[in-house]
DNA sequence: ATAGAGTTTTATCAAACAGTCAATTTCCGT
DNA sequence: ACGGAAATTGACTGTTTGATAAAACTCTAT
């Protein structure tokens, strides 16, 4: 007995909704919630207004399904930090996975700063749950390597903050870094620099040692 | 001779100017250009939209008056970065004043931030010529100190990234950091909490020396 | 090939928006 | 106290925006 099945999608709506939520990105990225317009994705997806609002009712509802299809995806690399690593190696493979996601996924990176940028006031509660209990956990092995004394003393929860600030720097700051580095150092010259740099900055810090 | 004067300011104009600007801090801070309104604006300014337009006659003239006011402030700790001084306290010094700017002018920041994630349309120029200049003068300075071994060799300009992300992390993304520490470390503590990892990672890194 | 589900468009709506204008009220130096 | 400049407001304009309704069209399983 199949009471009230899943509604399988059709091979347009498959594709249209592919299509709509990759315009919605590009412009919600670049606007944020207000500032995004319906007609804009439309557009950028290539059809009519209406058209696009038999497949997302209300903007809003575009807006959430971007959400919570990225969610998994950008906690990934932090889930993945393992107890039973080394934590050197463990540290240096999150930053670098961080860093290239900022190279590989801007428009997701701008679309998170956008929201919390604005207050947040449609994920305050995955923050306060999801979130903060990945951080506690991972805070928690992050604290059980510097107690063995595998890593310098240090908060773990402001160490992670100051991964996730350096690292999404570059996707957020694009045109920032852009303009500060000038045409010179473009492409991947400047996200093997910034790599480089890190991994310095995180290891070894600036103080040199006798 | 006194050909076309300044027009000199009166009592009122100067509070109001002050109050609109304020107001709309708050508001393009929180919204972006877009997001923001000019009847939000007003009503935080308490007064009519009509009134607000006598003094800023565009959206945009508002907009612009806060860029042009904020500019100064906002370098002027890069800028007195002094090549003369010790590489180490100098750094502590930028850091920790960064970081108090976070404290005390996070609208600021979140305006920026804003305006840079939205494609910074308008002070492109800006970024290109005035930031630019500054930070290749303090790269040079900071290049210097590292020659003479006084500080790690690492690529100076991405450390100047890294202290502007990490420091401007803590106004841009307070909703989030609030909501990962909990109720728990607010207020000053969380301050000083920050203040004390970002030392730890700046001067000595994460790896524990022998 | 055809019926019905699925898709698209034209036309339209009310609310929100930036900005204008003329008329009124308040301020302030004399 | 008064006259002109400065400040304020209500009423309004044209446009953009998110969203809806209904009619027309297209696809696909049988």
């Amino acid at each position: 007995m199949d009471h009230n099945p899943e509604p399988r999608k059709t091979r347009i709506q498959t594709e249209n909704e592919a299509r709509i939520l990759d315009a919605a990105l590009d412009a919600f990225s670049l606007h944020g919630f207000r500032g995004a317009t319906v007609d804009q994705i439309a557009e950028g997806a290539g059809m009519s207004k209406p058209n696009l609002l038999y497949y997302f009712r209300r903007k809003q509802d575009i807006y959430e399904a971007l959400i919570d299809r990225l969610l998994d995806t950008w906690l990934e690399p932090l889930e993945s930090l393992n107890e039973n690593g080394d934590p050197i190696p463990e540290l240096r493979m999150y930053i670098r996975r961080k860093l290239e996601m900022s190279r590989d996924f801007p428009r997701e990176s701008r679309l998170f700063a956008n929201e919390i940028l604005q207050g947040a006031p449609r994920i305050t509660r995955m923050l306060e749950t999801r979130l903060k209990e990945l951080v506690d956990e991972k805070s928690e092995v992050i604290s059980g390597w510097m107690k063995a004394g595998r890593l310098n003393k240090a908060d773990p929860r402001h160490m992670i903050f100051s991964i996730w600030s350096t690292t999404q720097h570059y996707a957020d700051f694009d045109v920032q870094v852009r303009a500060v580095l000038g045409p010179d150092r473009g492409g991947d010259g400047r996200f093997e620099d910034a790599a480089r740099y890190l991994e310095t900055l995180f290891l070894d810090g600036l103080k040199p040692r006798p």
